[in-house]
RNA sequence: GCGCCUGUAGCUCAGUCGGAUAGAGCAACGGCCUUCUAAGCCGUGGGUCGCAGGUUCGAAUCCUGCCAGGCGUACCA
């Protein structure tokens, strides 16, 4: 609608010009929008304040003669008028909007989509939680951040690719492996010490107590550096079948889980840094092996070979994004914790270094999770081993409730999740103020079906017309902001608008519902309102499922 | 010190490319169930958009400076 509206501004103002009222036939960058208040219309534009230089007039007088020229064939508006310095206020008729309601039914799954990626191709990464150590809350966060931005990429027509890549090398996984080793050396007697940094959680001593099963004391009588090996792979191994588990649970499928380990085995670190060597951008200083990624925005080069001649993460991450895009990945998108934001200039600089444009790097940084109960913060330290699992929290609030919180934010913002207001069943708990929305429409279509025979409802232009009621429009015009805000969210990154517009539409559904009865005695009218509802219902339950969340029958 | 993020109603937050009188929800107060699910609806009050300048027809939005909080600033990941 905002389209066709935009499409009658742009043929005013070139019949204007024919018509010699005008000296030319430029437009400024103007605007459509909804209006945030009722009085200002449906729809307001501000083409007479933008293009008021080009014209070299007053913008209320350009106002005028734009809307002299406005030609409105099919009598989609009701009347118009200049507003404020130069608005122009466009006011439709209820029979402008009701073509929608068929056009949503006819698109049915797909309304809402685009095709604004084209089909390109695009890799989405998340989570990447390194395997030594369950997932806690900030993962989830994450995991239900880049799964809807996926799957809303998805719908705005790009080909998205979800990774997972598992940090399987490396000093932490030595750690890990320590850890294991020490908890399984004390259960079969000897007396340890452990260290502060080794993990602290209870799950490495079942790791330990699982080894010790299989294997008595058998790995205390051989070389010790192979047992920590050993139990590296074992452990690592455990806790990312677990990983996969809580993340399944969560309604995440990753299509490809990818090994940092692999990148080594396959020579691919070696290959990306010889190459940059032979380019003059790795080169040799103090013993160590830098990337000069200060050619590339950085604020100072960084090391990707220590003087102990082992890799850097950063040197794995390289020939990783390097890897990717050798893929056919036209943009990826990592999804990262806000505390490695210091960690985008020189990724973005080995990219750059590496023959892609910046713009096809982007990262989503998710921001803190502060864990609540009842309001008050529920005690977490990682390093003492005390946290509380994404697994739990979804065992207690259940899947739809902690996918939906976590995407009530700008991903950007900390987040306050208080898992009592989580399990709440009122109005404080968007979730279900969402999908009562679609158990009440479901349970309107049983009624219809069985009392009054309505098994399937179809388009009937007559009964459509008959939708005029404030509040029919008002819910029409709420789904008619879903394609766009699909297509903002997809532009910027930002799942959260889906959740936003779901709550919008949920408030102008729960508000039409409890004003007008669907099923009435006027079978013409009930028809078209079934039509209206059953839009509805389909609406909220693609904008759920792009949350990830259910749309249930009954509550 | 430098860099990034955040600062909007008592609380939690939206606010797209600069638009009109800055919007929701919660909390507070007052109403609405004989009717398709009250996990719902309607109404009332509530604001120095952190502060100070600047840009312009117009600024929560852009620029500069400052204040407060968080994070980062490794040959850690």
């Amino acid at each position: 609608m905002k389209q066709v509206i935009r499409e009658m501004i742009g043929a005013a103002v070139a019949r204007a010009h024919q018509a010699g009222a005008l000296s030319n036939d430029l437009t400024g960058d103007f605007v459509v929008e909804a209006p945030k208040l009722d009085n200002h219309g449906d729809f307001a534009t501000n083409v007479a304040l933008v293009s008021a230089k080009q014209h070299r007039m007053a913008p209320r007088r350009l106002a005028e003669i734009l809307l002299t020229h406005l030609e409105d064939s099919a009598h989609r508006i009701e009347r118009t008028e200049i507003a404020g310095p130069g608005f122009i206020n466009f006011f439709l008729r209820p029979t402008a909007w009701h073509p929608l309601l068929a056009d949503i039914h006819r698109a049915g799954g797909s309304y809402g989509a685009s095709d604004a990626g084209a089909g390109r191709r695009v890799q989405v990464e998340f989570v990447s939680a390194n395997p030594t150590g369950p997932l806690h809350v900030g993962h989830g966060r994450g995991a239900a951040v880049g799964d809807t931005t996926a799957n809303i990429l998805d719908a705005a027509g790009y080909r998205v690719q979800r990774e997972y890549y598992i940090n399987d090398s490396g000093r932490q996984i030595r750690t890990l492996g320590l850890s294991v080793y020490l908890r399984y050396a004390a259960l079969c007697g000897r007396t340890i010490e452990f260290p502060e940094d080794c993990y602290q959680g209870d799950y490495i001593r079942d790791l330990a107590a699982q080894i010790r099963q299989e294997k008595g004391d058998a790995l205390l009588e051989g070389d010790e550096a192979e047992a920590v090996d050993y139990c590296a792979r074992h452990a690592a191994g455990s806790i990312l079948e677990g990983i996969r588990k809580d993340l399944e649970d969560f309604g995440v499928q990753f299509d490809r889980w990818y090994s940092e380990q692999s990148l080594f085995d396959e020579g691919r670190v070696e290959a990306a840094l010889d190459d940059l060597r032979r380019r003059g951008i790795v080169y040799e200083k103090d013993g160590a092996q830098w990337c000069r990624t200060t050619d590339y925005g950085d604020e100072k080069d960084r090391v990707v070979v220590r003087q102990n001649g082992l890799a850097t993460y950063f040197a794995s991450d390289i020939a990783y994004h390097r890897e990717k895009y050798s893929r056919g990945f036209d943009r990826v998108i990592d999804v990262w914790g806000a505390d490695h934001h210091g960690y985008i200039p020189r990724m973005t600089a080995a990219i750059e270094a590496s023959g892609q444009r910046r713009d096809q790097f982007q990262v989503i940084l998710v921001h803190l999770v502060n864990l609540l109960r009842g309001g008050q913060p529920v005690a977490m330290s990682t390093r003492a081993g005390e946290f509380v699992t994404l697994a739990e929290v979804v065992a207690e609030v259940g899947r739809d409730a902690a996918r939906f919180i976590f995407l009530t934010r700008h991903h950007e913002s900390a987040l306050d999740f208080d898992l009592e207001l989580a399990k709440q069943k009122t109005n404080d708990n968007p979730v279900y103020y969402v999908q009562y929305v679609h158990a009440r429409i479901a349970s309107i279509l049983r009624k219809a079906a069985e009392e009054h025979g309505v098994g399937e409802v179809l388009f009937d232009p007559e009964a459509v017309a008959s939708l005029t009621e404030t509040e029919e429009i008002a819910l029409i015009k709420a789904m008619a902001a879903f394609p766009e805000t699909i297509a903002t969210a997809a532009a910027n990154l930002e799942p959260h608008r889906v959740t936003f517009f779901l709550m919008d539409l949920a408030a102008a559904f729960h508000a039409y519902y409890n004003r007008h009865r669907v099923l009435t005695e006027d079978p013409l009218l009930a028809r078209g309102r079934l039509f209206l509802v059953a839009a509805v219902r389909q609406v909220i339950a693609r904008g759920l499922g792009l949350l990830g969340v259910s749309a249930p029958e009954r509550m």
